[in-house]
DNA sequence: TTTTGGATTGTAACCGATTGCATTAGCCAA
DNA sequence: TTGGCTAATGCAATCGGTTACAATCCAAAA
């Protein structure tokens, strides 16, 4: 049982040459239905399986996609690789998967294993503080194709998808405004990423359509752990002015401060109103519920590496700089409900 | 750039034969050492890359780990597969990963995949439903090592990691019965998994150690979604004796229980106390905060990848029947704590 | 009968790295 | 000078499919 099974022995067996069965393997119009048939009968007979590697040499090609995330253990990610995982499997493409630990160190030593992997296309989010485009040169040197997916990089050969984090960031500030807040703190993450410095800016046209003034020292830029939450509620209370809402760019970040809060006395929503981003398993459970802006990790999974296979097949010649924008949805739950207290969700 | 480097681009610059190259890239002893480093120079200069399908298809090894779990998007797994992630990588092992989603068919499918693809090795998290080896019984035969993880299945010739869930459930179950409790609802999954049976064998040495008599109809069997939370709610109202604590075999469906609960009007925990499994992220957040088992997922994703890369490399020529066994340990947090209400966690 | 052309199948040269078995050079001792 | 020995390098086969370019066969057309 320990001798592997080669395109040869089945040509010997059947008085054909390696050739024809190989071609009848993958299925070559040229040959003789029959001859398949019969070909096809002895490699199952045998247990032959073909070496990806003689094929893999020969064709140039993997059958591999890389995907390169900033942390595994983040609930939205896990859902973006459950939705990747299921599309590639299905095509019959493999997923090399990698985290940068939100470091852009390991984000450039994983892009060069990938790169010698010789996967045929990449998927990244970028790490925290990643700069520059270095690293994929050679990706894009080699004609490789780089999708960007969630916290993505400009770049004119590189495709994308996203939500729409300034529609998304408009209208939670929109929400807590028309629930009668007028000071809303906006606690970010590192605003080189699109994701945040965009929701940014939403929340700034959400205030400039409302009419109310726009503020630096309403913005605090952290790394949006459960720390920063605390940290920002501490932030909070040196303010000239209480605000009424704080508007915090993820979930996890987001519930550190309710609970900090909670804990020095404030009453949620009445006193301060909350939102925050991701609709993370946890923003359901906490008490208020968060409202939250539900964000689709499963599809966005799916369809990045769907993009990328359609781009590697040739189904679509699509402009390689085209951008899929995901629909995004505000949850509007407890925590920043001070008006219709009746509705529940 | 579109044209690949190989071995002997490097040997005709430098005017030696591509033995010597591939011997020198791979710190072979019998090679000069400034052979060596004249043929690193060019190489690094060229941007050479070693072509992984050359040397697969020669050497017969892909560096390369199958991993198959039941789910990527739980936060249990995703700390599994960073802690998978990070060790191999730093071997210089690449992970090919594929999901279940807990279906049997799924998962003979993606080892069939798996076997294709000749990983030096597979790491398995069986299905929720999944009877027999046969699936895994190629790999025996070709020698290429299994390792089961979490939820296991017990062969001769598989290594496994796991918690000590019957003691873990023994604890769980002890503690509520310190706290007061005499009528306890054991809610747990199929218990085909070792770890779901386990669990209920700790809970009735628990019992029986404390003189309370096990009865069946206080075990409900579950899938443990968060659907069954509620249907084990209605479950605990039929029963003839209103319990006194629920034992939920993971945080996701005891979560559900609380919630339900505390809407049905009752109190956690002085009516009913709760524990769960797994300590989840949510389980902190919940209120009451729930009690549960932390489970090193991290470490177990870790170790299950050194064990087997020690196995591959023969440095452990440990009996391949070895079991390891990870330390688990108890959180008592407010939805068991019925006496000393004081201490907070 | 000869020609023509489509349908099948075969030949052989790759793809790039690895490695058992020489071979060569250089040095020391006999 | 010669033999012996070690260190360093080269030769050439090999891993298993793939594919451009024939070659072959056979029936239909001329």
């Amino acid at each position: 049982m320990e001798k592997e099974v080669t395109i040869y022995d089945i040509a010997k067996i059947l008085n054909l040459s390696p050739a024809t069965v190989s071609r009848a393997l993958n299925d070559h119009p040229a040959i003789n239905s029959k001859t398949k048939l019969s070909i096809a009968n002895t490699a199952a007979e045998l247990g032959y399986r073909s070496n990806t590697f003689a094929s893999n040499l020969r064709r140039k090609s993997t059958s591999t996609l890389g995907v390169i995330v900033p942390r595994l253990d983040s609930s939205f990610m896990s859902a973006v690789l459950a939705g990747m995982e299921e599309v590639a499997n299905k095509a019959g493409y493999n997923l090399l998967i990698s985290q940068s630990l939100e470091s852009q160190g390991k984000e450039k030593s994983n892009a060069k294993t990938m790169y010698n992997s010789r996967v045929d296309g990449l998927l990244v989010s970028l790490a925290y503080d990643t700069e520059g485009f270095d690293h994929f040169e050679n990706f894009v040197k080699k004609r490789v194709p780089v999708l960007f997916f969630d916290r993505i990089f400009d770049h004119s050969e590189c495709a994308t998808i996203v939500i729409d984090n300034e529609k998304a960031g408009y209208d939670v500030t929109s929400h807590l405004i028309m629930q009668g807040c007028t000071h809303i703190l906006h606690v970010t993450g590192n605003l080189k990423r699109n994701v945040y410095i965009d929701r940014l800016s939403g929340y700034r046209k959400a205030l400039e359509a409302h009419g109310i003034a726009f503020d630096e020292a309403w913005v605090l830029e952290t790394d949006l752990s459960r720390e920063a939450g605390k940290a920002a509620v501490d932030y909070m209370e040196k303010l000239p002015v209480r605000p009424d809402a704080i508007f915090v760019a993820n979930d996890i970040c987001a519930i550190s401060c309710i609970q900090e809060l909670k804990q020095r006395g404030y009453r949620i929503p009445e006193d301060i109103a909350i939102a925050g981003f991701n609709n993370d398993p946890v923003s359901q459970v906490v008490e208020p519920s968060l409202t939250t802006v539900y964000y689709p990790g499963k599809e966005m999974g799916a369809i990045a590496v769907k993009t990328m296979i359609n781009h590697l097949t040739g189904t679509s010649d699509i402009d390689p700089a085209n951008s899929v924008v995901l629909q995004s949805e505000l949850l509007i739950r407890d925590s920043s409900r001070k008006l219709q207290r009746e509705a529940r969700n």
